[in-house]
DNA sequence: TTCTCATATACTCATAAGTGCATATGAGAA
DNA sequence: TTCTCATATGCACTTATGAGTATATGAGAA
């Protein structure tokens, strides 16, 4: 029950699923989430750390970069993500993000969103 | 994408979840609710209204009862709680709500839960 | 060691959301 | 019409939650 309300409650904030979905792919780094969904860092970062501390995705630093990558351990949550996949145009954000991610090496050196200097 | 939020966010609330998940099987009034799933009327009652507001389920006045049944008109949402119904034995409150289930009729005259006197 | 930069977190704020209690509403019975 | 009872709603309260800004942290490069 709690498990499944959980899951729920995770999956209905939009920065949080917007992730999760990117994350089923492949795994990214913080600053190319940052990029490729065009959110504040520590927007992408405190959704990140939400989900880290459920369990549902690993951190593994790479020289400067921390990649976060989806753990498929929770059968609801992959259920639901399968589903989501299939149905993509039906949710023009997440088919946006999806388009966008060929751009994700160019976000790993231009990092800073927070930091820009202009 | 809006649609898959909403969703995830009413079925994140645990009484929510609970009706919704009976009310697959059959229509059932607010007392039966009320009654089967322990909880007060006016939470029962506010409950079935978020969902009806969001067109989740329809209100059908039967003589002196409401009966609550459910649309199935949201592919997402009846795509989990088909999942959520094939996997009750990860859920015990969802699966125990479903044994009590058989009590509907007990429900229908001594329905008063606020204004119970003992 | 010191510097840099990617990432994490603290703080404040605004708002949303759920609950309990009391009460309003309104359909059907009398 | 009046009464009853199932249901709906208003109010006050508490807690949870997400956002933005600024800043802390800490690993690797220099």
């Amino acid at each position: 029950m709690n498990n499944a309300t959980t899951i729920f409650k995770l999956l209905s904030d939009e920065t949080r699923l917007r992730i999760i979905m990117l994350l089923q792919n492949e795994a990214l780094c913080v600053c190319q989430l940052t990029g490729i969904l065009e959110i504040s860092q520590p927007k992408a970062s405190k959704a990140l750390s939400k989900l880290r501390d459920l369990n549902l995705v690993s951190d593994d630093r790479q020289e400067k970069f921390v990649y976060y990558s989806l753990n498929n351990n929770h059968p609801l949550m992959s259920h639901i993500l399968n589903y989501l996949k299939d149905s993509l145009e039906s949710y023009p954000q997440l088919q946006s993000d999806y388009n966008r991610l060929h751009l994700k090496e160019t976000f790993l050196t231009k990092c800073s969103t927070t930091q820009l200097k202009v």
